[in-house]
Order: C-alpha cells, then structure tokens, then sequence
DNA sequence: ATGAAAGCGCTAACAA
DNA sequence: TTGTTAGCGCTTTCAT
C-alpha cells in the first residue's frame, strides 16, 4: 500500500492534524511547517485517500453524469465540456449510460446517490415524479428537459424550431412532416408544440410522425411515411432522425434536397460531414454541460430555481432548397 | 442526511454487524434475520456507504477510464461497452477526457488511483516509462498500446492495413500515402510499419505525410500535400483524418474515388454516413472496451502479461475505386 | 448465528 | 500555530 497521513506526520516530525491541515486548510499551518509537510508528503508519495476524506466530509468531489445514449453524437461533447469544467474544480465525472431507460436511469441515481456531491440529468427519460424523488437524495441538475425542483439547462428549442419554419417557408415549402423522437422525451414534446405553432401561424401543413427512436434506423424507417404524405419538407427530431431519414428518402429515388428538404436538430459532427450537408438547429451542447456543472456546483441559493435557457441558431447547409415548383422569388 | 448502519439494526433489533453481514456476506446469517433487516433496510431506504465501505475493504468498485478525446468517434463506443459491462458486474465508470495531453493524462492516472479499483488507458500518448511507473500505483490496462507490464488490449491493425493494400493493389494503384496520426501514438506507428511493409511487398510506391493531429481538420490541410506526391490513394491514420482528406481533396477538385481513393481506419459512425461512403478498416471498439474490463477485474494471475488482440476488417464502401487509367482487369 | 470491539485514513472541534 | 480527541459509516476478526 501507499503511504499514509500517518506516515507523513512521523516523517515530518508533526502531528497527523497538521499534516491534514497542511493539505486542507494550508493558512492554518506556518510557512515552514507547511512546507516541510509537502516535502515529506512528496517524497514519499502521499496522497490523500479521497475514501476517507469524503467520509468524514461527506464531499466525494465526484460528479455523477447520465446521458441516454453515450453513443449518439449528441452527448460528447456535452459530456467532455461538464467534464473539463468540472475537472478545473476538483471534481472528477462518473459517466453513466442509461440506455434509454427509465429503469436504468433511476437505479443508475440510487447507486451513485452517495458516491457523488450531485448528477446532471441529461435528456432524462425517467418521470417528472420520480425526478422529484430522487432530488431528495442527491442534488440534481437536469439538462433538456422542464421540470419544477432543481435546476434546469434548457436549449431554446422553440426558437429554433421557429427560425427552421422561417427558413422553410422562405423557401416557398407548405407541407412539412415533423418526425418526432421518443416517447417521454421532452426535447421532442417541445418540438412538436413549437412546431405545431410556427406550422399555423405559418399557414403550413404540419404532419405528425411518431414517436420513434432518436437513431437513425429510426430515421430511415421513417421515410416511406413521409414521402407518403406528399409534404416537401421534414423537420426531425435530432440530426441522427434526420440523416436517416435523407438516407431512407435517396434510397427510395427522393432526391434531397431537390424532391424534399430535410432539416434537423442538434448540429452533430456528422451533419458536418454527409453530402449533402444537413441543414439543422445547432444546439449549445458545450455550452450545456458546462452551465450545469455550474450550477450544480456553484448553487448558493438552493430554494431559487434556476433555469437556464441557452440559445439556438439555425445552420443552412444543403439539405435544404426550394419547395419543388415554387423557386424562391 | 440518509439513514445509516446503526439506524437499520436498532429498527431491525440487531447489531451493526449483523446488518452489515446482511449485505455483504449474506450467507453468514440466517435467513429470517436477514430478511427482516433487508426489510428494514428497505423501508428506511438504507444504502451502505461506498466511501465508508471503500475505507475498510480498499475497493471502490470504480473503474477509471482515460481516453485521448471524448469527442472523437472512435471512442464513445468503447466507453459505453466499457461501462456497460462494468455496471454487470458492479462497477461505475469514470471517465476522463486528457485532450491528448501527456501530461494530464498522468496527472488524472494519479488523481484517480486511489479513487478506483484500476484504470483502463485508452490510446494513451505517455511514455511507456510513465506508464510503468504509474502501474506500481494503481492497477492498469492499457488499450490500443503494446507495453510491457500490463495487461493490453490490441487490435490488429497490421492485419487491417495489410487487407487495405491488397484491395488497392488489386484495384490496380501503385502509388499510395500514407497520412499518419500524432507522435506518441502506438497505434500510428504500427500503422506505419505495417503499410511500409505491405508497400515493400506490394512494389507500390509508398510516401509518408506526417504527423498530423488526428483529426478531421488535418486531414483536410494534409489533401494538397497527397495531391502534390501524384498517388492515387490514400490511407489514412483514422477517419476523422479520412474524412478530411476526403473533404479537402473534393475541395481542391480531386474527384473521390475517380481521380484518388481514400482508405480510413476505425469505422466511426460518420463514416458510414458520408458520401462517398469510407472505405475503412473496422475496429473492434466494444469488443476491446469489454475485453479491457475484464482484463481489469478478472486478472487472477497478475504476473502473467495477458496481450489480447483482437481481429479488424476492411469494409469496402464507394471511397476507393480502381486506379485512374488503370481499370480493374 | 450473532454480538463486541477495533479500526480503515482522515477531518474537525476543542485545547493548549 | 500545533496537538488531542472524537468520530465519519462501515467491515472484520474474535468471542460467545
């Protein structure tokens, strides 16, 4: 084994309390002595056993973070932001993937309960009842999704969705298939609402396709559907929907974006890299993880209810062209 | 504060020790005891404490999880079938994000130690000294790396390239790059050797272009250099870099694969997506997550050096085609 | 099969 | 400024 605070106060000619302090509370020892402790400490390789310390302070600098999917694009770089960020604090990540389900993700909550000072809930699947249980053992942040009780981080999906329409309805489009994502996702309830809206004050033909996994298989499957409907355009419920959904729609002989446009959610490396390139809602996700690192952290005031809401911004790529027969005036 | 051993067995009419039994070592009580304090332990919603636990018997059933960049492809799948088959067997995940940096990345190994029960270092860019000389403090697996000590995950990448040349050759090029990955990784280096000897052996013309950061970026700087060396294909240190040869060739008015093929090496999500879809060779990255694992929490005979290599497979997509002027016969 | 007692390595009052 | 003294919540001998 390593060495411990005891081996370090023998060394160093002090008391374990003040080698304890020498590490915890440095302005409580004298220069000297201090220094003398991290020398010794140092030669002889000690560290602090974060087991013990957050035992007894009840601190584990661990945070817990739980995404549905570790392998959709999405999460990445929401996960290395939170981390990073909380690394600059001390803190160290324990990441969780739920695989999409409730079950998972609320035993994944109990288990790391005590292992960690708070988790951020990311695209939480889990009812808004059982969030509000479980924020009785651990301090929670939510990310994409509103629910009342801990802090939330939330993208300005409507917003998004509204600048999505404007741009489709610039392009003369007036039938749109929304396909949705899954059942108890409120990212996709949100779009739907946002859609339902932009679609009527437009004046646009909204259908409804869904709910559906937030894979691209999904979007694939989902294309027979759309072409069905005779719309011109889809907005989909994340990019992974909607590059399936290209995929489902050139393989059945609609070009994209001459036949349909097709636009998508998130803003994934992916839809950087696939031709045509995918005009999409890019959502802060960088952004995100570090906000709620942030408050999950810095959350001096616990009764206030934060909740922040981060900008969208539509990307034009080309996936998108004007409605077929109705070139842009 | 949540309820504690003490509360358990005063409300099941037991000693501590008996409650504590009861969940690890459940077979040294007798059943009907030990259904009522599991009972008990329920309706108080008692959960032993890791940290507490961790302090007396030195396991903290965390497994640590050190990768170059999070945000790179190749990694998200390793990680959730790492931490997949962790949670099986009753593990949690840290994950750590090293952005590449030697120097961080043994920082976190310390950092981590005595946070965790063993560290998996994925594609790590350290000395192989540093590697040995962290081993002595926490246990360690190394993936996508040969060194001596401990256990290592590989995937045979030199098969991998070697089936990549023979499926240009038989496409009839005679002059290929190779666009290599990051000093400091083994796994570029490998690549090398492998390529230069499948060339040699091949008589093809093999010019080295390198190194490059592995991303998609450089692989996109990196296409007017292969263009300058007149080859007609290309193989690249990963996809992302793939990816952005592909991109910067296009860019520079290089049709792919009619003027030049592209060669990528991983299988990364997006790769699948593009278009021209990326020929590539595929890399078992769930495969060595969970191998890496159990290597980790199984490793009975420590002394015994385990170097497990796993097979790859060339996938052939649209982004490689018979030379220019030299048709398939 | 259960209880008693001794810590795991550390921090946090409280004294000195 | 430093030492003393209790534990944090749990596991693990050792008794019984």
């Amino acid at each position: 084994m390593s060495s411990t605070i005891r081996d370090v106060a023998a060394a160093a000619g002090v008391h374990i309390s003040t080698v304890s302090r020498a590490f915890s509370a440095p302005h409580l020892v004298s220069r000297e002595t201090r220094d003398r402790v991290l020398e010794v400490a140092e030669r002889l390789g000690y560290r602090p056993n974060p087991a013990a310390r957050a035992l007894i302070t009840g601190r584990t600098h661990n945070l817990g973070l739980l995404v549905a999917d570790l392998a959709n694009p999405f999460f990445p770089p929401l996960i290395k932001a939170a981390a990073g960020c909380a690394r600059e604090r001390g803190y160290h990540v324990v990441v969780a993937d739920t695989d999409e389900d409730p079950v998972v993700e609320e035993e994944l909550v109990l288990a790391l309960a005590r292992q960690v000072d708070g988790i951020l809930l990311c695209s939480p699947r889990m009812t808004n009842e059982a969030i509000g249980r479980l924020r009785e053992e651990v301090p929670l942040v939510v990310v994409n999704r509103v629910v009342a009780g801990p802090p939330v981080v939330l993208m300005d999906l409507a917003a998004g969705v509204r600048a999505a329409f404007e741009h489709l309805t610039a392009l003369g489009h007036r039938a749109v298939v929304l396909v949705t994502g899954p059942r108890g996702s409120w990212a996709s309830g949100e779009i739907r609402r946002a859609a339902t809206a932009a679609a009527r004050s437009a004046g646009v033909d909204l259908t409804v396709l869904g709910p559906n996994p937030p894979t691209q298989e999904a979007g694939a499957a989902a294309a027979a559907g759309v072409l069905r409907t005779g719309a011109t355009a889809v907005l989909a419920y994340n990019d992974l929907v909607a590059i399936g959904v290209i995929e489902g729609l050139v393989e059945a002989g609609a070009d994209v974006p001459g036949r349909i446009s097709v636009v998508g959610i998130d803003d994934i490396a992916p839809s950087r890299m696939i031709s045509p390139g995918l005009t999409t809602v890019a959502t802060p996700k960088a952004a995100a993880g570090r906000a709620a690192v942030d408050l999950l952290l810095e959350r001096g005031g616990d009764g206030v209810t934060a909740r922040l809401t981060l900008g969208t911004e539509l990307v034009v790529r080309e996936s998108t062209a004007p409605a077929p027969g109705r070139p842009l005036t």
